[in-house]
Order: structure tokens, then C-alpha cells, then sequence
DNA sequence: TCTATATGGTTACAAACGTAACTGTCAATT
DNA sequence: AATTGACAGTTACGTTTGTAACCATATAGA
């Protein structure tokens, strides 16, 4: 009927692809623990980098900052994370896992590391390293085009 | 702090990168025409395969039948779309877009067009090359799962 | 010091979503 | 013909989301 092929059509194919694989981690991380993808990623971001506020961590983890101060909140009624007032500035909090944070963290990247295993039997060694050299295409041209 | 990194992360990148490129396609066919995704898609699928079934356009652009069910709807009130039913089995029921859907989706399919030029440039040959065999592999993969 | 503007973070509200339950129809079995 | 199970599509309900407004605090300029 027509020329354009929603199939071949690459937001649509990136758009499906990243369903199905982050649908398939999401899965394991709120199954067993009940988290939801900000939370999952706002852990991740203090794990690996320590303390840090909640502006940062949206930098970090591309994420609104509504979704950030939600995911905060979960995770502080868990007891996974706390706040501490920035000293100078009293709208800054600076954000921090608690020990039992860290210990879920660790649970965590250890699931996704094995993830990572898997990720590479599914897609295949040569097939992960063009969606890696795709993906960084494409974070250079996000670089580029950030406001 | 830990060897874990959320920006080496395939999925998380995977994620970051299609919201990046589909809200940019995203944002040209809501403000100009005010559409949802799942009319979008709908409004592709019946555009390039002609007269399909709601199922049929579900699994064609991989949406919810709840998805599918409620852009049908719209669609067909913005006059779009119009329904008729199977002859044989009365569950079923055939859609097709009418002449102003085909106008539109004539009009998005141009737009769709620019935008994956754009893309090319915006990532370059080889970026562009490299994400679609990435997500090749992702295909097959999503094709071996599949239950 | 007062005002204006920017910033960190939260919240209210409406839209979009997924899950599950539902309606109506069909096909197979009895 | 009646019953059962499967299937197409819709709807109800609770959750998650994004937008915009908001509060509190900080900074700069008059």
C-alpha cells in the first residue's frame, strides 16, 4: 500500500527492543524485591557513587526530577536510604544508602551482572558489540543535543 | 565504590536511548496532530499493511490488545478509521482507515521519513548501521523467546 | 534591605498504563 | 441442544507517569 515500514522503522525497533530487554531485568528486580525501575535505578546511582543529591542522581540516571524525589521517598520508608541536610544550603539533601541498603545494592548488581552474562548468550558476543557501538552512538548524539 | 556502573549497563542504556530518539519522533506527531503512541502505531500499521483485525495490529507493532483497543477508539472518533465487521465471525472486526486517515498517515509516514534521515546524520552511517544490527540481534532473540 | 529571579525538592491533578475481570461469540464435545 | 472452553475486544480499577504549580531557600541587583 505504501513505502514506510513501521518494522523497519528505527525508534519504533529501539522502542521494542528496550521493552523487551529491560522488561525481562525489571522483572527479576520487582519480583523479588518489589521495586519499581526509579527506585531500582536511584539505588543504583548512590551504590555506585556514593553520596550524592537527588539533582545529581536525576543527571546521572536520566531521570525527572519527580521520579527521583518518589523513588527517594520509597526507598527512605524501607530504610535503604537517608538524608542529611547539605550544611550551607538547606535546599540541598544529600542522599546516602544505609547498610541494608547497600547490602540490597549488592544483591542487586549482582543480578544484573549475571544479566549482562545472559544478555550476551542472547544477543550473542558480536551482536552485543554492535548494539553497544549503536548505543554510544547514540549517547553522542544525546551529548550533542542536550539543552 | 563497587565495579558496578549503571552507564555501562546495557539495558539501562538500551532504555535511555529510546525514550532519547522516540520522544523526539514522539513530540512532532503530538504537537501537530495531538496522537498518543499507540495511535501512531495503530494509525502505521493500518497504513502500510491495509485492512487488518485489532489483534492483528497488535501483534504487528507489539501493543497490548488494551492499547490497541483504546487507540482504535480514538482514532475512529477523530475519523481515521472506520470498523466493519467480519462476515463469518462476529467477534472479529476488520479496521481500515478512511480517506482523511490516509491523508494523515501519508502526511506522518513524510515526517517519519525526515526523521530517520535526520537520524542518520544525528548518529552517522556507521552508528546507524551499527544500532540496526544490534537490534537485529535483539529481534532474533525476542523471536527465540517468545512464548 | 528589599525585590526579583533562580534553584532544590515536593505535591496536585489529569492522562496513560497494565492487570484482571468482563461481554459476546464461536467451536468442540456430549 | 446443552455445556465447556477458547478467543476478540472492552471496561473497571488501581498504579505510574508527566506537567505545572508550589514551597522553601539562596543569590544578585537596586
Amino acid at each position: 500500500m505504501d513505502d514506510f515500514d513501521l518494522e523497519q522503522f528505527v525508534p519504533f525497533r529501539l522502542n521494542r527492543a528496550a521493552e523487551f530487554i529491560a522488561l525481562r531485568f525489571a522483572a527479576a528486580y520487582k519480583a523479588e524485591y518489589g521495586l519499581t525501575r526509579p527506585e531500582w535505578r536511584t539505588l543504583a546511582a548512590l551504590g555506585s557513587s556514593g553520596r550524592m543529591t537527588a539533582t545529581e542522581v536525576g543527571v546521572h540516571s536520566t531521570m525527572h526530577k519527580t521520579k527521583v524525589s518518589r523513588a527517594v521517598f520509597a526507598l527512605e520508608e524501607r530504610r535503604w536510604l537517608k538524608r542529611t541536610q547539605h550544611e550551607d544550603d538547606r535546599r540541598v539533601e544529600h542522599l546516602e544508602l544505609t547498610a541494608a541498603g547497600i547490602k540490597a545494592y549488592r544483591e542487586l548488581t549482582r543480578l544484573a551482572r549475571a544479566y549482562s552474562a545472559e544478555l550476551e548468550n542472547l544477543l550473542g558476543s558480536d551482536g552485543l558489540k554492535a548494539l553497544s557501538s549503536g548505543l554510544t552512538a547514540v549517547e553522542n548524539a544525546m551529548v550533542k543535543r542536550r539543552r
